[in-house]
RNA sequence: GGCCCGUUCGUCUAGCUGGUCCAGGACGCUGCCCUCUCAAGGCAGAAAUCAGCGGUUCGAAUCCGCUACGGGCUACCA
């Protein structure tokens, strides 16, 4: 399908401002099944320059996210805050050969500019001004201590192209270019000149980002042009709105990938749910493993235009995985979430609920009445409709005798025992059911009942029995 | 305001080189079957005048243009 080709070196370039959402792990997935795919490389690079949001942890935070779902990287990641040398020179070769210049205009006048653009509906873009000193007076002023911030000097005229892998060619006016900032006046670079020193550094050959670039794109392949580098693909994403057709990456809160997980996700479900957000493989599948993914990947299928996460599919895909699970697998899975179980006792009970589960969570609900006696909050739920409590009372007490006369314990000699019962009583074998169900479970929703009680031992399930008919008779005297 | 990008069922989407699409699949929804509850599973169904308008063409969801709407960017943030 997709030819080895082990130059192909990407990366995921978070900043340590937050967690990792959904649309930062979607970008991420994309890099990763694109790396693995050609035989390539999957970096990770840390975009710290902005000292002012960074958020100590969010490092550790995001890597645990990437972990969860699966996505390995291959070096060690890029540090930018510790480059810093390493962009002012970089800075510096521009500025020698004049692609960039030094800003020396202070906050105060540039906010002023500004005001002044809006008022005349002009774009909002630098004016140049500090372009035209000559280069002697800039390093004096420069050398003289003086305040400064390293700009990119754009091209007047003319229009930069380049061809998108998913959004297609795109063209730009030069003239629309702003002589953006380069290096800040503490000495730190902006995204900017970073993202260029650093993709050139890494080798990176494809750049597969968020498309909130894509405007800037043309200002990176200029900057690969000044230094006189051989530019990366570019492949601009779309992004991942929320229900509320907001961004993900802006709403308030944005999901931390790590809460599904807490929410009883897994992580294969995940990864499946996010892969197709933008992107399909053009086939009626829908159910895929990271290394299916991996396969069937193509940059060239993802949408251009922005995904709505639909949740709901999300949930429906984890009960898809979670059925696919071998049961030992399961349990092992659900045994965290269920510290009073020990590993031992709940192997056996998860053919149970394999079937009923959409989310990991579920499961303790749904098993607990096997590791601590059920409370009957509503004993009404015992007896059927068009009954009373003293029938119902009978039909329990009358179970506990056929039950205990029975030989053996299995689902095999339980089931027919007590359908043969409800033919005793003229019920329906559904309505004694339920109050054995109820009695023995405290819930109107189980596991199976016969499958249930035969695994519940039978005193334990005898047990129950009686105590729900004891609490039918004190209700009804 | 300027510059870019986008627009197929409620949602994710198939549809890429025009006819086999009066538009296919999935989630969700409705009904039926199965059934000890709930699920799962099976079957059936409702659901998109392919944003609108013009053009090219024998023929357009598919090509071109315009308009509308949506979005992104427009910081010494990333």
């Amino acid at each position: 399908m997709a030819e080895i080709d082990a130059s192909v070196r990407v990366r995921y370039a978070p900043s340590p401002t937050g967690a990792l959402h959904l649309g930062g792990a979607r970008t991420a997935l994309f890099n990763y099944l694109f790396a693995r795919q050609k035989g390539g490389r999957f970096l990770l690079r840390i975009e710290d320059t902005d000292r002012s949001r960074f958020k100590p942890g969010s490092q550790a935070s995001i890597e645990e996210g990437l972990q969860w779902l699966r996505m390995t990287w291959d070096e060690q990641p890029v540090v930018q805050s510790e480059r810093k040398e390493t962009y002012q020179q970089a800075a510096a070769v521009l500025l020698e050969s004049g692609a960039a210049y030094r800003c020396f205009c202070t906050p105060a006048r540039l906010e002023q500019m500004r005001a002044e653009q809006r008022a005349r509906h002009e774009p909002e873009r630098y004016d140049r001004r500090c372009r035209s000193i000559p280069k002697h007076e800039s390093e004096a002023r420069a050398a003289a201590g003086e305040r400064f911030v390293v700009r990119q000097a754009m091209p007047i005229e003319g229009t930069t192209t380049f061809h998108d892998l998913v959004m297609g060619t795109v063209t730009f006016r030069n003239d629309t270019l702003d002589d953006h900032v380069l290096l800040k006046s503490d000495g730190f670079p902006t995204y900017h000149l970073a993202f260029a020193v650093d993709d050139h550094d890494m080798r990176i050959s494809h750049v597969i980002r968020g498309d909130g670039w894509l405007p800037s794109a043309p200002k990176h392949l200029l900057l690969f042009q000044a230094f006189n580098w051989l530019p990366p693909a570019f492949a601009h994403l779309p992004l991942v709105l929320g229900p509320d057709k907001k961004p993900l990456a802006k709403r308030h809160g944005a999901k931390d990938v790590l809460e599904y997980r807490e929410a009883g996700y897994l992580p294969e479900a995940v990864d499946n749910f996010i892969a197709f957000l933008g992107w399909s493989p053009g086939t009626e599948q829908d159910i895929f493993t990271l290394d299916e993914l991996i396969k069937a990947f193509d940059l060239s299928k993802i949408q251009a235009s922005p995904a709505i996460a639909n949740l709901e599919r999300l949930d429906w895909l984890n009960g898809q995985f979670i059925r696919r699970l071998n049961p030992e697998e399961l349990a092992s899975r659900l045994a965290p979430r269920m510290p009073e179980a020990a590993a031992e006792a709940l192997k056996p009970l998860v053919p149970l609920v394999q079937e009923r589960l959409r989310t990991l969570n579920e499961g303790p609900d749904m098993l607990r009445f096997f590791f601590e006696e059920p409370v009957l909050s509503k004993p009404e739920q015992l007896i059927p409709k068009g009954r009373d409590a003293a029938a119902a009372s009978s039909a329990l007490r009358m179970a506990v005798s056929t039950l205990s006369a029975l030989p053996d314990w299995t689902p095999e000699a339980i089931d027919p025992a007590l359908r043969g019962l409800a033919e005793k009583l003229g019920w329906p074998s559904r309505d004694l059911f339920m109050t054995l169900r109820v009695a023995i479970t405290g819930r109107t929703v189980t596991p199976p009942l016969i499958e249930s009680m035969s695994r519940l031992e039978k005193e334990r399930s005898l047990t129950r029995l009686e105590s729900a008919a004891s609490i039918l008779d004190s209700k009804a005297a």
